[in-house]
DNA sequence: GGCGACTCCGAACGAGTTTC
DNA sequence: GAAACTCGTTCGGAGTCGCC
C-alpha cells in the first residue's frame, strides 16, 4: 500500500458499509445491481467513499473489492428470499447466523461475502431498486421488503428448529439445535490430522512428478492439498484458508516435537516418542517451557513424525531444485510457514523485518532447555563459516535426497513398464497354448496365473514395508546420535 | 503493454478451549 | 483469571490471466 493509503487491515465496520452503499448510490448508474462496474464508476465510487469516510483510508482495490463482496452478497439475499417466497420458508434474515454464515460460504467459495445486516440490505435493496433498470430484485417476485420491525417480530417469532434450508447440509447441527453461532467449529482428530499428513505429502508428490519445467509455479499451492485431503475422504468444507492454518500448525507442531525428542534425549537419554500422549503432556512444560501446552504436537507419532520431516524435505528442495521462489514483494511480514514457523510460535508477535526473518530461516531454533554455548560463535567470522558450512550440508542433504527420489521414481517407472510387458507375453504365450475353444482349462489356468501374481506382488509390498521400517529407524537412529552429541 | 478481474494465500483477528 | 494454543474467517497484497 502507499503511503496515502495506509494499511487498514481489519474489517470494514458497519459506516464505512453504509457509506459505500451510500456512494454506491450516487455514482453508479442503474442496474446498481451489477457486478461489474465501468472504469469511470469504479473511480468515482472511490472518490465518493473517500469524501464521505472523511479521508482516503480504503484503497480503489479494496473499495471495488468490497462492492463486488457487497453485490454478491446481495444478489443471494435476493434470489435466496424469493425462492423462499415461493416455498413458503424463512426468509434470510429469519435464518440463524449460522446458516447464513454457510450460504454465503457454500456461493461465495472463491469471490467471498460481505455479511450484511438487515439495515445495509434494505439500504442496498432502495439503492439497487430505484432509478429505472433491470435488477436482480425486481426481477424476483420477493422485491418488497418488509418492515424492519415486522422482520424483526418475525424472526423471534420463528422457531430456531425450523432451520431447514437447503443446499447447505454438513456441519449445521448448531443451526439444528437452534443455537446462532456465528462460526460452526468442528475440532479436528487424529483421523483429520492422519488425512491432512497423508493429503500433504501426496499433493508434494504429485507437485513434484510434474512440476520440473521451469515456467511451472515452484511453491505448492495449498488448494492442491485440499484437493488431495478431500480425495482422501476428507470434509468438503474444509476451505484453503482452513488448510492454510492448519498446514502452519502442523509444522509448528513438528518444530516443538523435535525439540521435545532432542530435550528429552539430551537430559535422560529416553526416547520421546515411546511416552504416552499424558506422559509427553505433561514433560513439555520441563523440555519447552513451563507454560508450554502443545496438544497436536504430543499427539504426534513417530511415524508421523517422519511423514512431515519428509514432506518438509520435499517441498523444501521445490524451491532448490525446480527453480527461482514466486516473486514477492518483501513489504509485507513474511510468512510462517515451512522452515520459518518457530516464529509462528507466538502468533500475535509483531511482524519481523526481512532482515530478522531471513536469520530465522537460516538458523534452528535455539534450544530451549539449554542455554547458548560460550561464546564460540561470537566472532563475526565464525558465524559466516558456520552459515556457509550448514548451507553447504544442507544442499548436499537435499541434492542426495534429489537424486535418490529421481533414481526411485525411475525405479518405479521402469518397473510398472516391465510388469505390464510380462504380463502381455503372458497372456499372448497363454493363449498360443490354449485355444480360446478350450476356454474351461484357459480360465483356471488364468486363476493361478492371477493367484501367483497376487502372492508375488504381496511379498514385494512385504519387503518394501520393512525396508520403509528400516529407513525409520535409521533416522530415528541418527537423530539419536545428534541429539546426544554436544552441542558445538 | 496496459488495465481490470480473478485468484491465491499470508497475516490479523476474534472466539473458543485447555491447563494451571 | 491468565496464558498458550486452536480454529475458521476476513482482508488485502500481489501474481496471473484475458481482453483490448
Amino acid at each position: 500500500m502507499s503511503a496515502s493509503h495506509p494499511k487498514l487491515s481489519y474489517a470494514w465496520n458497519a459506516q464505512e458499509l453504509l457509506q459505500l452503499v451510500r456512494a454506491w448510490g450516487d455514482v453508479v448508474s442503474p442496474p446498481r445491481d451489477k457486478k461489474m462496474l465501468l472504469p469511470a464508476e469504479r473511480i468515482a465510487l472511490h472518490a465518493r467513499f473517500s469524501a464521505l469516510a472523511g479521508a482516503s483510508r480504503r484503497s480503489l482495490s479494496s473499495v471495488s473489492r468490497q462492492h463486488h463482496r457487497l453485490v454478491t452478497a446481495y444478489r443471494l439475499i435476493v434470489e435466496y428470499n424469493a425462492r423462499s417466497e415461493e416455498d413458503g420458508g424463512p426468509n434470510w434474515f429469519q435464518l440463524p447466523a449460522a446458516q447464513q454464515h454457510e450460504l454465503r460460504r457454500v456461493h461465495g467459495k472463491k469471490e467471498g461475502m460481505t455479511a450484511i445486516s438487515e439495515e445495509l440490505f434494505e439500504d442496498l435493496a432502495r439503492i439497487c431498486q430505484s432509478g429505472g433498470g433491470e435488477t436482480v430484485a425486481t426481477r424476483s417476485p420477493s422485491s418488497e421488503k418488509p418492515s424492519r420491525k415486522a422482520v424483526e417480530k418475525r424472526r423471534r417469532k420463528v422457531p430456531a428448529a425450523m432451520a431447514t434450508v437447503q443446499e447447505s447440509s454438513g456441519p449445521l447441527e448448531d443451526a439444528e439445535k437452534g443455537e446462532t453461532t456465528e462460526s460452526p467449529r468442528f475440532k479436528w482428530g487424529q483421523r483429520e490430522w492422519l488425512l491432512f499428513v497423508a493429503a500433504w505429502g501426496e499433493a508434494v508428490d504429485d507437485f513434484v512428478d510434474y512440476g520440473n519445467d521451469q515456467r511451472e509455479k515452484v511453491k505448492l499451492p495449498n488448494w492442491l492439498i485440499r484437493q488431495r485431503f478431500i480425495a482422501l475422504g476428507g470434509s468438503e468444507e474444509t476451505t484453503v484458508g482452513s488448510i492454510t492454518a492448519k498446514k502452519r500448525c502442523v509444522i509448528q507442531s513438528f518444530h516443538f516435537v523435535r525439540e521435545c525428542a532432542a530435550a528429552l534425549e539430551a537430559r535422560d537419554g529416553s526416547d520421546w516418542f515411546q511416552l504416552a500422549y499424558n506422559e509427553r503432556f505433561r514433560l513439555q512444560r520441563k523440555l519447552i517451557g513451563p507454560k508450554s501446552s502443545q496438544r497436536l504436537g504430543c499427539e504426534i507419532d513417530l511415524q508421523m513424525f517422519a511423514n512431515i520431516a519428509t514432506i518438509i524435505d520435499k517441498e523444501e528442495m521445490l524451491l532448490t531444485v525446480t527453480g527461482g521462489k514466486r516473486k514477492r514483494s518483501r513489504k509485507r511480514a513474511p510468512s510462517v510457514s515451512s522452515e520459518s514457523s518457530l516464529a509462528a510460535s507466538s502468533p500475535r508477535s509483531p511482524s519481523l523485518e526481512p532482515e530478522e526473518l531471513s536469520d530465522l530461516e537460516e538458523t534452528p531454533p535455539p534450544p530451549p532447555a539449554s542455554p547458548p554455548p560460550p561464546s564460540v560463535s561470537v566472532h563475526g567470522e565464525e558465524d559466516a563459516s558456520s552459515q556457509v558450512d550448514e548451507k553447504v550440508i544442507e544442499s548436499l542433504l537435499e541434492a542426495q535426497n534429489a537424486r535418490f527420489e529421481q533414481l526411485m521414481h525411475d525405479l518405479r517407472e521402469e518397473r510398472m513398464e516391465e510388469r505390464k510387458q510380462n504380463q502381455a507375453m503372458l497372456l499372448e504365450i497363454l493363449h498360443q497354448r490354449a485355444p480360446p475353444e478350450d476356454s474351461p482349462q484357459n480360465a483356471s489356468y488364468m486363476e493361478t496365473l492371477v493367484g501367483k501374481q497376487q502372492e508375488q506382488l504381496m511379498d514385494l509390498f512385504a519387503q518394501m514395508q520393512k525396508e520403509r521400517q528400516q529407513e525409520r529407524e535409521d533416522y530415528h537412529v541418527l537423530l539419536r546420535q545428534l541429539s546426544t552429541r554436544p552441542r558445538a
